[in-house]
DNA sequence: AGCCAGGCTTGGT
DNA sequence: ACCAAGCATGGC
């Protein structure tokens, strides 16, 4: 199995990036090609971005942002200036070059056919805590009911965000996505029953224990960063409520582990009726497989075949 | 091992 | 139209 670490130089900070003299703008076109940010924003990975049109808006930290896709890029638009938007490119990820990630696929008639389908495609980079907390709550949960959970979540316990008055929406009220992802521990200070009223029904112990442990200090949500893929996860399932599926999905989507591979059933599915056929693969040989058949992206890889399952396959 | 725990979607009838 | 099955996890 690869045991690769996540890429600093994808996650980067980099220095050479000045920002001594910019200025600060609510807008900003971020140059990047081969994205496609509606597949990107709604493949399954983030929960709380909403279509209007081609524009997306969501909350990335404590900014809202609304996002579209123009030529050449993506614009962006926050509601409060920004002077440095790195934060932005390392969440969309968009200083990746797809061409690499997509040159190391195995070269196969199935994943010729999800490129064909899905190409632009991303992987983002997530906050680690929103991450691990979404992905707690979508244990047995379909996406649609993910996102209604979350959105709950945020409203109830996250705190509000400063909208610029065009997003007010006229029919909703407008506060659709003002809210931050409650913090660890905004989430301590709630109760089991006040969780559970957001729909999330035995996923809110879990929730909260893991707040609490964070909180805490007990558990130290940077470091997973720093061990091998094998330690990282096995940190990540020291958690009640999340087991191997879970853990594969927070190290790809918010620590940036590409050899991450989350096999849900639709990438069950997937595997099987590309790769198996009519056989019967247990799902540790599916692991395996997946192990060593997708090379060093092959999280990567797992999102495009989620995405062409579920947008082209049925 | 097999069943249960929210609730919403999907699929079969 | 209705009703069962699916969903991913941990606890019993």
């Amino acid at each position: 199995m690869a045991v690769t670490a996540p890429n600093p130089s994808s996650s980067s900070f980099s220095s050479s990036r000045s920002c001594s003299s910019s200025k600060e703008s609510t807008t900003i076109v971020l140059p990047v090609r081969d994205y496609d940010l509606a597949a990107t924003l709604d493949s399954g990975q983030a929960f709380r971005w909403r279509p209007a049109g081609h524009t997306w808006s969501g909350v990335v930290g404590r900014r809202w942002v609304r996002l579209t896709q123009v030529a050449g890029g993506i614009h962006a638009e926050t509601a409060e200036p920004v002077a440095d938007w790195q934060w932005l490119r390392d969440y969309l990820q968009t200083e990746v070059d797809l061409d690499v990630v997509l040159k190391l696929f195995p070269d196969d008639e199935p994943m010729r056919s999800a490129i064909a389908a899905c190409r632009g495609l991303r992987v983002l980079r997530q906050d680690p805590w929103e991450c691990l907390a979404s992905f707690i709550l979508s244990s047995n949960k379909q996406i649609v009911q993910i996102r209604q959970i979350i959105a709950l979540l945020c409203e109830r316990f996250g705190e509000p965000l400063n909208l610029p008055p065009t997003a007010i929406h006229p029919t909703t009220g407008g506060n659709t996505g003002s809210f931050c992802f409650p913090t660890p521990q905004c989430i301590v200070a709630a109760t089991e029953a006040g969780l559970r009223a957001c729909k999330m029904g035995f996923r809110a112990p879990h929730l909260l224990a893991a707040a609490r442990r964070i909180a805490d200090g007990q558990w130290d949500l940077e470091r997973p960063r720093y061990l091998p893929l094998a330690e990282a996860r096995a940190e990540l399932m020291y958690l009640a409520g999340v087991g191997g599926k879970i853990a594969d999905c927070v190290l790809l989507f918010a620590y940036g582990f590409d050899s991450a591979f989350p096999v849900d059933v639709w990438v069950e599915r997937a595997l099987r009726r590309l790769y198996f056929q009519r056989r019967r693969p247990t799902a540790k040989h599916l692991r395996s497989f997946a192990a060593t058949h997708f090379g060093p992206h092959a999280g990567y890889a797992q999102q495009y075949l989620f995405h062409y399952m579920r947008t082209k396959l049925k």
